[in-house]
DNA sequence: GAGGTTGCTG
DNA sequence: CAGCAACCTC
């Protein structure tokens, strides 16, 4: 089974360089965030044409995700509510979506970014230990855990660890809330075929970060225990198209 | 001498297109209306680069025309207030600028589209009828008058005449302002050659008006009797290139 | 730097 | 439908 996430960067701007992708991707799953589209204006036709199903949690502008599964998905659910109950206005921002594939449950994620104020820092924190009550809640299925998280887990995820140390998207409380993800039993199959730095999933669209592999690993796979990955492998090649999106899908085979 | 006026939508946005075009077409001159950009922001590289000198009337957001010449121009200068004295901020708005060229006073102009309310349309009209002052105070010396007039002088110049009777472009006030400069002496030099209806240069971007052909003949040449056109044409070609203007260049050859 | 929004002009 | 501006987010 292939599963691919990847962050677009809006849909719309993106369709033609994601149908195409996927296209050449035989992919049973793909994983979107930052749709930046309500779900009526989301533009179905081109992925049910290629024989994909979708399921999407979007709003205009900003967040947005959605699932495009070349079986059905059953037991599809958007936010935390459907298994914490309301989360006081957490679920407004659309940025959870879930399904069931083949007894795996699929959870597609854009976290919070975090930047630029501490009122967006703390929502972060507080939305990522929401997820961890969330995690733990389904912990019984097998679950894979995919999307944009928005936060590099340890130096090696950095091109430049030293420069950026401190940084948001690396700085303690955030690497202590994956971490008690991690706890759960959770684990990041990337690491279990590639240990070096120097891969990255995420680069700034200014100052040639790309072209200068000034990049950050903040676009994860994490499963549990009953799951076992047989490959998992970024495709920066897409950052290279005319006005790419700034993050490159990553690829899990189960 | 190879002349042309050509509204571009944005100098900057249209850039490549232009400065392609230019390169196949042996000008001398080339007229620009609608560059919607201050003289500071002017791209003014790419047509030295091409061995153009730029003479420039700019705003920012909106009108602004420009002189590209292959040699330089004498006697530049930028609104009505050179020849007529200070009109009551007329020349606010970057409408016209004129050089000499072998003798040939050359007159670009941006002509108020006066549509969606009847202040504009005012201001349209008196701009017009200012406009056939500036023309008669310098009908001693062989004037090449042209630009994106935003009039279509008769029915023959729209696709439509009866649907559009009436219409701002082709109202009566409109298509006298026009024949007050021609009863000055001034001639149409497209239509020495080309009689019949069909030619247009400007196409509104929506409902595919270019596909059916459902266009408005409103880019003009105007001569004064000193000067004998040795060929006038429309070049429809760039209105298919992708992102185009919404105008085409019309060329003329003294 | 590159997405998105609204509001304006054509 | 396609420019611009100003503003927001990442």
């Amino acid at each position: 089974m292939l599963i691919a996430t990847w962050n677009v960067n809006s849909i719309r701007t993106r369709l033609d360089q994601v149908t195409t992708w996927l296209e050449s991707h035989p992919l049973d799953l793909l994983c979107l965030q930052e749709t930046k589209v309500s779900d009526e204006e989301f533009p179905r036709k081109p992925f049910s044409q290629l024989g994909y199903h979708l399921y999407l949690s979007g709003q205009k502008s900003y967040n947005g995700v959605a699932l495009v599964s070349r079986e059905p998905l059953t037991e599809v659910s958007c936010g935390f509510a459907p298994v914490l109950g309301e989360q006081g206005g957490l679920d407004d921002q659309k940025r959870l979506i879930t399904g069931l594939l083949r007894g795996v449950r699929v959870v597609n994620l854009y976290v919070p970014n975090g930047g630029s104020g501490s009122e967006k820092y703390e929502y972060k924190l507080h939305w990522l230990h929401t997820l961890g009550k969330y995690v733990k809640s389904i912990l019984a299925e097998a679950v894979c855990l995919c999307g944009d998280f928005n936060v590099a887990p340890e130096d090696r995820d950095i091109h430049d660890p030293v420069a950026y140390a401190g940084h948001v998207m690396a700085t303690v409380p955030e690497r202590q809330a994956l971490g008690a993800l991690m706890a759960l039993g959770l684990k990041d199959p990337f690491r279990e075929f590639t240990p070096e730095s120097g891969h990255y999933t995420w680069w700034d669209y200014r100052a040639g970060s790309f072209r200068r592999n000034r990049g950050w690993r903040i676009d994860h796979f994490y499963l549990s225990s009953h799951l076992v990955p047989k490959q998992c492998w970024i495709d920066p090649s897409v950052r290279e198209l005319p006005r790419p999106s700034d993050h490159v899908p990553v690829l899990l085979e189960l």
